[in-house]
DNA sequence: GGGTTAGGGT
């Protein structure tokens, strides 16, 4: 079970089997309640509903425990902010509706940031030692709250007003007219928080507490508060530009700074500007960067409230070590050694490294008990480490051993990536031990490539890490760097969307109208660089026309498509070509990462079960006959299944996500009606050519041909790569090929490849691949690349003049 | 001749 963040209330949470007892259930809401009175959410309620009347956006650092999730939407239905009758009754925009504004003492400070300096207090207790091994808290500009008590506020989950006709032209979609929509940046976050609100109000999850995730809407008419992931609400405003069946929307875990929260915030702030009194925001984050956004959002003002977190004494090394792995090693074994109860929990950077790691301290373990006998010490040997990895990548059912407590006399140690950092919070741990290091992506925008890197940990991941061994009692975190080497690491990561590819993004504000995607408010703008790629690869895709404009053929329909531009491109391909059921089922399997489990240790057995699969052809047709080989085992089985993917080396959680993934595909491009593009699915049997053919019309900006030297270049480009050695293509290296995607990581490489004809290139994308050039690359022995780069480069570059004269 | 951090989508 996956324990999400914020709070010890979520995490007790067990669902009651029965609810007819009723003395039982009613005993149970008393105690709910009781505990919810604990959260410091709790003592803040009123003067949070007072700033909120007064401010357009709400700025809310809420610290981790504090409740905010849960807590904060209650507090705004009780007070009717979730209905719509009162959003008439509010006055002009800046002026407080409440006399009593000024009787509160602080807020005419907190309105202007800059005068409001007031350093945020911090408790020991709830930082402890952290803070003071960190240095002093940053000054940011908020009020503190502390707790007027709570008492008199008890009428939350009270009855709600009817909704009516709902505010701004309601589509009469579900979660109708002024309710709160509360994201986050993950599924299972936004499904557990809304099963504990709707237990907390006592009423049925999906009536006036829901959520919506992608795949699932389990809300209805009467929903009031819909937790539901950023990406989907954003998917929502492309239908819905002005979030009209919102009163209030509340972006959680703000600070992590998605893509899709990121361009949430910008077309947020255009939303408040066009839907003024009518529109609440609230910007929830855990960590003190409120100033920011506060200073983005016009007439912001921030709040904070403290977390109920342990003192995690932070340690560092005196001097920097050369091999941070050993390091960890004899770290993890001399916390063992010297601490007492509790968890060890180890931040490392992937999958090969954990991987080996935990092979040495397996070894090294057993040296010690060796020499020193089986119960000889006292501190050593008497209690046995239980050594545990975790990564996206494992298997489920190894996954879930993390979860398990410790058996008796035992301790864990769990080598974690940095799934461990926020996705999943494991039971038991109360010592971190963290690497200071982080493998991650990037994206050169110049180049159009990404690549992959360990680097190190910015200052609020170390920060988020030592939190880890908090979470439970007083903990202890042991950074293996020294503190003048903490002192120098970036305060923050840069937000994803200045380092990621930018296709899907830009499209989606092309199809929101907002056509100067150079000139959108974002807070981090992403490198310039970066959107002219995006817009140019929309362009060479038939995405945007000459004036950079959405083409309503192409464009409108690839916008709407849940997936990558290019893959879009190969799905429209295919249903012209004769092979859609077969592209859908590729597009879902390329849309999933981790298919494929490939433990170092157990190399030939995954190698022989993948040979089942493997199609001469490329990485896209076995994927296919992965698929297919899915498919075939019944699906109420999951015994059946389960097995098939243990058996295969096959990541079942991927495979259900492909599934997933391909059922929703089917049924967009299939549904005859508007929001599906009414397309015919047919399917190519066992020939391969017109799947090949697809896949090229959407890919062809990665066409490939293979050089002398037994490498790759790629036409458009000219760029030299090489075929990544996970390709079933690595033994055979076709002359022509197109691939999903470039990674840098010791070599620049191309992953997922499957080999085309090369010339299908100007037949099927005849803009970019002038038909003359390819003749005479296609003619033998010919330099193909020195003419071809030219060319394309001349289409792309006219490609930009046109796109950016509509987007300037 | 040789390898993938973590999230997310009407």
């Amino acid at each position: 079970m996956l324990v999400i963040e914020d709070g010890p209330s979520a995490k007790k949470h067990r669902r009651s089997t029965k609810v007819d007892d009723d003395a039982a259930a009613a005993e149970r809401r008393k105690l709910i309640d009781a505990e919810r009175r604990q959260l410091p959410a709790w003592a803040a309620r009123d003067k949070l509903l007072q700033l909120l009347q007064e401010h357009r956006t709400l700025v809310l650092v809420g610290e981790t425990g504090s409740g905010k999730t849960t807590q904060i939407p209650q507090f705004l239905l009780s007070a009717r902010f979730g209905s719509r009758s009162r959003s008439r009754s509010s006055t002009a925009p800046g002026k407080p509706t409440s006399d009593k504004a000024g009787a509160a003492g602080t807020p005419g400070d907190i309105k202007s940031p800059q005068k409001a300096t007031g350093v945020v207090e911090r408790d020991g207790a709830s930082r402890g030692a952290v803070t003071q091994n960190d240095g002093p808290a940053q000054n940011v500009h908020h009020v503190s709250i502390n707790g007027s008590d709570g008492g008199g506020a008890a009428n939350h989950g009270g009855p709600q007003q009817p909704t009516g006709k709902s505010v701004g032209g309601s589509d009469g979609s579900r979660a109708g007219g002024g309710a709160i929509a509360v994201t986050q940046p993950r599924r299972v976050a936004a499904m557990t928080v809304a099963r504990r609100v709707a237990e907390e109000m006592g009423t049925k999850l999906g009536d006036k507490v829901g959520y919506a995730i992608r795949f699932e809407d389990v809300t209805s008419h009467s929903t009031r508060i819909k937790y539901m992931t950023d990406g989907l609400l954003l998917r929502e405003a492309l239908v819905d530009p002005l979030l009209s069946r919102y009163r209030i929307v509340i972006i959680d875990e703000a600070h992590e700074r998605t893509v899709h929260t990121d361009v949430l915030f910008g077309l947020l702030k255009g939303v408040q500007a066009r839907r003024g009194e009518d529109f609440r925001l609230i910007i929830m984050s855990a960590t003190l960067d409120a100033a920011r956004f506060v200073d983005y959002f016009p007439g912001a003002v921030a709040a904070l409230i403290r977390g109920r977190q342990f003192p995690v004494r932070v340690m560092y090394t005196p001097k920097p070590e050369d091999n941070y792995l050993d390091a960890a090693i004899n770290a993890t074994l001399q916390v063992h050694a010297d601490e007492g109860e509790g968890d060890i929990l180890v931040f490392l950077t992937g999958q090969d490294e954990i991987d080996s790691a935990e092979r040495l301290l397996k070894d090294r373990l057993a040296t010690l008990q060796g020499s020193r006998g089986p119960t000889s010490s006292p501190s050593f040997g008497s209690r046995e480490l239980l050594v545990l990895p975790i990564y996206a990548a494992l298997p489920p059912e190894q996954q879930m051993k993390v979860f398990e407590p410790a058996p008796e006399g035992q301790r864990k140690a769990i080598l974690a990536t940095n799934i461990a950092e926020t996705s999943i919070t494991i039971p038991g741990v109360r010592y971190v031990i963290d690497t200071g290091h982080v493998k991650a992506r990037d994206y050169n925008a110049k180049l159009g490539l990404e690549s992959l890197a360990v680097v190190p940990v910015s200052q609020a991941q170390a920060r988020q890490r030592s939190g880890r061994a908090g979470r439970e009692g007083p903990g202890k975190a042991f950074r293996l760097y020294t503190e003048a080497d903490f002192s120098v690491l970036e305060p923050t990561t840069p937000p994803e969307i200045t380092r990621c590819n930018l296709g899907s993004v830009v499209l989606q504000l092309k199809a929101m109208g907002i056509n100067d995607v150079l000139g959108f408010d974002f807070m981090d703008p992403p490198p310039r660089a970066a959107i002219l790629r995006s817009l140019e690869l929309l362009y060479a895709l038939g995405a945007l026309d000459a004036a950079g404009c959405l083409t309503e053929g192409v464009g409108r329909r690839l916008s709407r498509l849940p997936v990558d531009p290019m893959f879009g491109r190969v799905l429209l391909a295919a249903t012209e070509m004769g092979c859609g059921q077969e592209a859908v089922a590729v597009v879902a399997m390329v849309s999933t990462e981790n298919v494929f489990h490939t433990p170092r240790q157990k190399e030939r057995e995954w190698r022989a079960a993948r040979l089942k699969f493997v199609s001469r052809e490329g990485d896209h047709l076995t994927l296919l006959n992965v698929f297919r080989g899915f498919l075939e085992l019944p699906k109420e089985s999951n015994k059946a299944r389960t097995t098939w993917c243990s058996e295969n080396f096959i990541n079942i959680r991927a495979m259900r996500k492909a599934e997933d993934i391909y059922e929703q595909l089917v049924r967009f491009l299939g549904h005859p009606s508007p929001p599906g593009l009414g397309l015919q699915l047919a399917t190519c049997g066992e020939d391969s050519t017109p799947l090949r053919r697809a896949l090229t019309a959407g890919l062809f900006p990665h066409a490939a041909k293979l050089q002398p030297d037994g490498s790759y270049r790629v036409l458009a480009t000219g760029r030299q790569v090489f075929l990544h050695p996970s390709s079933v293509l690595l033994d055979r290296k076709p002359a022509c090929l197109v691939f999903n995607e470039l990674m840098h990581t010791t070599r620049t490489y191309a992953r997922d490849a499957v080999e085309i004809e090369a010339r299908w290139l100007p037949e099927l994308a005849p803009a970019v691949f002038a038909a003359k050039t390819i003749a005479a690359a296609a003619g033998p022995g010919v330099g193909i690349n020195e003419r071809l780069a030219p060319a394309t480069t001349g289409v792309a570059a006219g490609a930009r003049g046109r796109a950016l004269r509509g987007a300037e």
